[in-house]
This record gives structure tokens, C-alpha cells and sequence, in this order.
DNA sequence: TTGTTTCTAGAACGAAATTCTAATTAACTT
DNA sequence: AAGTTAATTAGAATTTCGTTCTAGAAACAA
């Protein structure tokens, strides 16, 4: 296991790793920057993660942990398909409010990963991907929610929501709250089934 | 204006960094590689674009006014709200098709735009999206297409099928064009008005 | 203690972006 | 046609920045 020296350190640099990227992007952020920002050598930046590729990998796949696991905790409330359809939007509105540099962060996606992360970074999605399938899944074989083909479910509930955030977040849109319950209302009329109409 | 030769010299190195992105990636290619795809010296490329990221944002540039004239040309022969909404989304799905080099470099985004390149962008977009809203005018008068707030129809309409084609292009999803009857559905029915229900 | 592993430091290295100066080419005058 | 100017190209020189390397410190186990 891993000290508690070692955690902190990690921390302190993922930490200040997202806000040169927030100040500067990925590109414009030099190694010395994080270093300075994390108080911290360039040894022992390496040490933890072995090039500057590999500290925005760690920062990418932190946020997405932290986003899966706040989604699921909504999801596994819903009582009704609809209620977790509407849950998705709201759920990613209000995350991406309260986590903004984070979300800017997902969203420039200006990391190309490495083989190695790429695994990590699917294994992630799928188990995600499977246990918000396991939520909807009564809800589908009610009929609640309609029969669609696999791959076009989460476009249809998020697409809209994440397409309006991305401008929100570069300036060309007021806030998503104000604007959630439209979004709601489209993902539920996109994906309900024979049952709910 | 500008001389016959430094157009082809400026398309030949956009092309050349095109292929060199596919291949691999903004950060993967250097320089050198694009000069000698482009068959000139470094001292030319400079002259011209300045940097690497000026190359990646003409080349953004580029593919983002061709895209958007494929799309007012395909919008300005719909004759109904309907048509035209349906219209963004099979219009989306085939360019795409027909240009994924493109679209996957507009998609990977690993480009941190400099101010002057930002401007640029916020000038083509505007100027087009201004001539979008001219063509759906009429039929959000007729009330055909339902009133909503106005960054709210860009993000309902080609949202679901942008996630979509995303997922296409890296690869987790099968080909748009068998999928994008029921995108073009969900959209209409985001957007649809009271009088075309 | 003493050996062992993990972690930190920062100088040294090398690759790649960028700059710079000189040469070349095209366009325009007169 | 010769001369003048501006645009373009070339490639060597420089600089910046990511990465590697070696030595030493700190935590831990025996």
C-alpha cells in the first residue's frame, strides 16, 4: 500500500496539474509550472507519474471516477425511468456547476492517451456504463423506457445537456440551471416507451 | 491579396497536417514531419502560420467554414421546419461520413486556440448561425418550430447526433448512417411548436 | 542499529519548436 | 528591359522544455 506522504503528494500535484491547465490549457503548462504550483521537484513528479502525459491522464481519470460515482448515487434514487431519464440531465447540470474547472478539463479533452491509460480508461466506462444499464433495465422490460439500439441511449439522454454545457463553459451560453428542465423534458420524449406516452 | 503559389503552399501544408494529425495526433507530429510532407522548408512553414498551433488552427478554420457551407447548402432547399431540422442531422451524419479525417480532427479538439484564432472562430460562427436562424425564422412564426430559448436549439437539435458520431469516430459505435432516422426524429421532436403536433 | 525500499532533489541531456539572416523569386515601376 | 520593392523560401543557430539520471534522504522492516 501506498503512504500517506505519497497520497497527499499525488494529490497536491493532480491539484495544482488542473489549475495550470485551467490558467494555460495543457499545451501552455510547462512541467515547471505544476512543480512550483505542487512545491514539489521534477524527480518527484516523475516518480509518480512519469511524464506530463501521464499527470493529465490521472487528473482525467480522477474526474471521471468523481463524475461516475455522483451520477450513480442520483440514479440509484429514481424510482420510475422517468425519474432517472430527468435525473441524468439534472444530475450533470448541477455536478458540472458546482465542479467547473474539473468539467472545462473533460471537456477540452486535449489528452491523447496512452495505450496503457486507454485500457484503464474503458475499463472504467464499461463497468459505469453496465451498472447504469442494471438501474434501467426494469425500467426497460416495463416498457417504460422504449426499445432502442444500444449505442444510441446515452447520446439521446446526455447529448443535448452536454452540447449546451460545452458552450456554457467557453462563454457562449448562460447557465445550464436555468435551461435543465427543457433539457429533461427532451431526454425523456426521446427515449420513453409504448408504456409512458 | 495573395500571390497563386502561397495559396497552394498554404493548402499543401494544411494537407499535409491533416494527414500527419490522423496519423498521429497534434502533439505526435513535429514540425519536420509536416514540412517534409508539405515538401517545404521550415522557414516557409513559419512564414506562413507562425507556429504548429497556427497551422492546427487554419486548419480548424478550414474545416469548419467548409462544413458549415456543405450545411446552408443543404438547409437553404428545405421547404418546412420539419425538413430542415431533419435536415441538420442526415446533413451532419454524411458529411462526417465523407470526411472523417476532418471530422475527426474538429472532433479531437486538442487545439488551445490563441486569442487571435478565437475571434476568427467567433466571427465564422456567428455569421453563420445568424444565417441559420434566418432560414428557421419563417417557420418559427408559422409556429411550426416551438419557441425556446435561443442557445437552447443548436445543442437540442445536433447534440444527441454529435455524441453520437463522436463515439463513431473513436471507434464504440456503428456507423451513423444507420442509426440517424431515429436522431433526426428525437430532434424534430425537441424542437417541434404547437402547431405541428 | 542495519539493510531495503520508496521517495525527493536538481543538474545534465536531447529533441523539437522557434527565431534569424541571407538568398531567391515574383510583381510592379518607369 | 532594368531597377526597385516586397513576398517568399531556405536552413543554420538558438531556446525552450520534457525527460533521464545519479545521489541522497526518509520511512520501514529485521
Amino acid at each position: 500500500m501506498e503512504r500517506a506522504s505519497t497520497t497527499s503528494r499525488k494529490r497536491s500535484i493532480l491539484d495544482a496539474a488542473l489549475s495550470c491547465f485551467s490558467e494555460n490549457g495543457v499545451e501552455g503548462t510547462t512541467i515547471q509550472d505544476i512543480q512550483r504550483a505542487a512545491g514539489c521537484s521534477v524527480g518527484s513528479l516523475y516518480h509518480h507519474f512519469g511524464s506530463k502525459e501521464g499527470v493529465a491522464e490521472a487528473l482525467w481519470l480522477d474526474a471521471i471516477a468523481r463524475f461516475n460515482a455522483a451520477m450513480l448515487r442520483a440514479l440509484e434514487k429514481a424510482e420510475s425511468g422517468e425519474s432517472a431519464v430527468r435525473s441524468v440531465v439534472t444530475t450533470y447540470c448541477s455536478w458540472t456547476a458546482r465542479h467547473a474547472p474539473l468539467a472545462r478539463f473533460l471537456h477540452s479533452r486535449d489528452i491523447e492517451f496512452s495505450p496503457a491509460a486507454k485500457e484503464s480508461q474503458k475499463a472504467l466506462q464499461s463497468a459505469y456504463i453496465h451498472r447504469v444499464f442494471e438501474i434501467f433495465a426494469p425500467f426497460a422490460r416495463a416498457g417504460e423506457v422504449a426499445e432502442l439500439p444500444l449505442h444510441t441511449y446515452v447520446p439521446l439522454i446526455s447529448g443535448p445537456i452536454e452540447a449546451y454545457v460545452r458552450r456554457w463553459l467557453s462563454g457562449d451560453a448562460p447557465s445550464p440551471v436555468k435551461v435543465q428542465d427543457i433539457f429533461a423534458e427532451a431526454a425523456w420524449n426521446a427515449v420513453k416507451g409504448p408504456s409512458a406516452r
